[in-house]
DNA sequence: TAACTGTACTAAATATAATAATACAGTTAA
DNA sequence: TTAACTGTATTATTATATTTAGTACAGTTA
């Protein structure tokens, strides 16, 4: 499914977390599409089943799925009601996030190519409301 | 000069690299300017001295800041010339980063606001080059 | 010289991450 | 109903990372 680098400074629940977020966002993963079982990834990955339910966790908590005793881990649809918290620290940490790429050499082209990019792929949603 | 969180469970070096970072970025630390120094710091914010010491040196690996011994710690001026990998990473984590907050619920105009808001604050280099 | 600076090092304490083993409850299909 | 799956919880143990503590040394400055 991906790989993981045990060698990491960065905890292997963390990187769990950050790959399955990306194979959701990028629809790679569909909307109540299960997941592997704690079990059956922990095996394919040579890891301890509880740091897999340690990554789960944090994804349910974090909205991007949600889990049903007995059947399964499952791809939750992202409802945007529900995070003007997230969005807001989301907002944020982009805007650190692009201070700190123009500080470190970027230019105000590469940023917009940047955004360009994902909005060409993206269904144009520029008209989009949050009440 | 700021504040930790010391129940976070991002290590307290981490923190002071970030917000040192934010500090530099934001020209509220200038160029050349002196930081305190790893004694000083340490006191004012109640923390080991040797935390400080491994923050500074991040900051120095990451070539944020200068050291000299004897003299102090200060603001080193940002050469793009040295960060060709950095500017490449910079621009992964920021596509990523971008397709998470449209994915949670930011609009494409959210992001055009936030860059318009930030590079009305900066020098317009959109004819900048890096060779 | 005295009082600063950064830097290095070892040791100990603490916190976090990961593994291991087990157990229990709900689901599903044979 | 049973067998084999699911998620979930718990406890104990090990490993790793972080932080503190204490000390030392070399360069700078007034």
């Amino acid at each position: 499914m991906f790989e993981l680098d045990l060698r990491s400074r960065k905890p292997i629940y963390e990187q769990l977390v950050d790959k399955l977020k990306q194979l959701i966002i990028n629809d790679v993963l569909k909307q109540d599409e299960q997941l592997p079982s704690v079990r059956t990834l922990a095996q394919q990955l040579s890891i301890n089943p509880n740091t897999i339910q340690k990554a789960y966790r944090e994804l349910e908590t974090q909205g991007y799925i949600y889990s049903v005793k007995g059947k399964g881990s499952f791809v939750s649809q992202m409802v945007a009601e529900n995070n003007e918290q997230q969005i807001k620290e989301a907002k944020e940490q982009l805007k650190k996030q692009i201070a700190e790429a123009l500080f470190i050499g970027l230019t105000v082209n590469d940023l917009k190519e940047i955004l360009e990019e994902i909005i060409g792929g993206e269904p144009s949603d520029t008209s989009a409301k949050r009440e």
